[in-house]
DNA sequence: ATAGGCCTGGAC
DNA sequence: GTCCAGGCCTAT
């Protein structure tokens, strides 16, 4: 994102294509040349979502979903998935890549909220303990699910929602709300540091997780077994025995 | 609350 | 070849 920010703020747009048909569903041809001209006065992030803010107001807004990435300067050209093109009037493109196919890119109008009702960053400032357990207070779900929950803190996956219970050593299957102080401390620190550690890395990177896609293999910590069960439609992996 | 769809590389 | 996973939306 930073390096997005690097090549393109200040950069006049010359062209938006679409290079993939679920994409071209969503954004339109008039659309599209309507924001030929449109300079980039900023670029922004939050969880997943990032947005690209033009003069005229208006926000260029792109999900990676989990396999897209920007690809900028001399990366751009080599994009193995090229999904979109945004033409800049220095001759430079910026390409969003994803082998997945899963990205989203719509056009917000301007004054409308891109991003509204997504919850802050996990390593917002704003994101203390004590935030945090005052918003699981009011959910009764388990914590893997609320975890899953963009509105309450976003861009924790499924996989790093799995990753960061374990780390902090709390059951999945726990209720958000009878989390104590010192478990919603400890599993803040949790997720900020499995993301920190996942920033960086693409979805086929190293992949070397302590429970995630490790059913029936031994706990990292303990003598226990990892086992996986179903929360809300998504895979979640634990240890029974050190994950209380 | 749960199921199905989007999309495709990688694992059977 | 078939199935699955990821994030998120829509439909039942």
């Amino acid at each position: 994102m930073v390096e997005l920010r690097r090549h393109v703020v200040g950069r006049c747009i010359t062209d938006l294509v679409i290079h993939h048909p679920a994409l071209r569903r969503r954004i339109k041809p008039t659309q599209r040349r309507s924001v030929r001209g449109a300079r980039i006065v900023g670029v922004r992030r939050r969880g997943k979502h990032q947005l690209i803010d033009l003069d005229d107001g208006r926000v260029l807004h792109a999900h990676f979903r989990m396999s897209g990435d920007w690809a900028v300067g001399d990366d751009a050209a080599s994009a193995r998935y090229p999904r979109a093109t945004i033409h800049l009037d220095d001759d430079s493109i910026v390409v969003l890549d994803d082998p997945r196919a899963l990205s989203s890119i719509v056009l917000v109008a301007a004054g409308e909220d891109a991003i509204a009702g997504l919850g802050p960053d996990a390593d917002d400032a704003g994101v203390t303990a004590a935030w945090l357990r005052e918003r699981f207070e009011k959910r009764r779900a388990p914590i893997k699910v609320v975890l899953l929950d963009q509105a309450v803190v976003s861009g924790i996956g499924n996989i790093y929602a799995s990753e960061s219970l374990w780390s902090s050593r709390i059951d999945p299957r726990r209720p958000a709300s009878e989390l104590t102080a010192v478990e919603v401390r400890a599993l803040l620190k949790s997720i900020r540091e499995v993301l920190a550690r996942a920033s960086g890395a693409r979805y086929d990177g190293d992949g070397r997780f302590q429970v995630y896609d490790r059913e029936g293999k031994k706990c990292r910590r303990c003598k226990g077994t990892i086992e996986r069960f179903t929360q809300a439609g998504r895979s979640t992996y634990f240890c029974s025995k050190c994950q209380r």
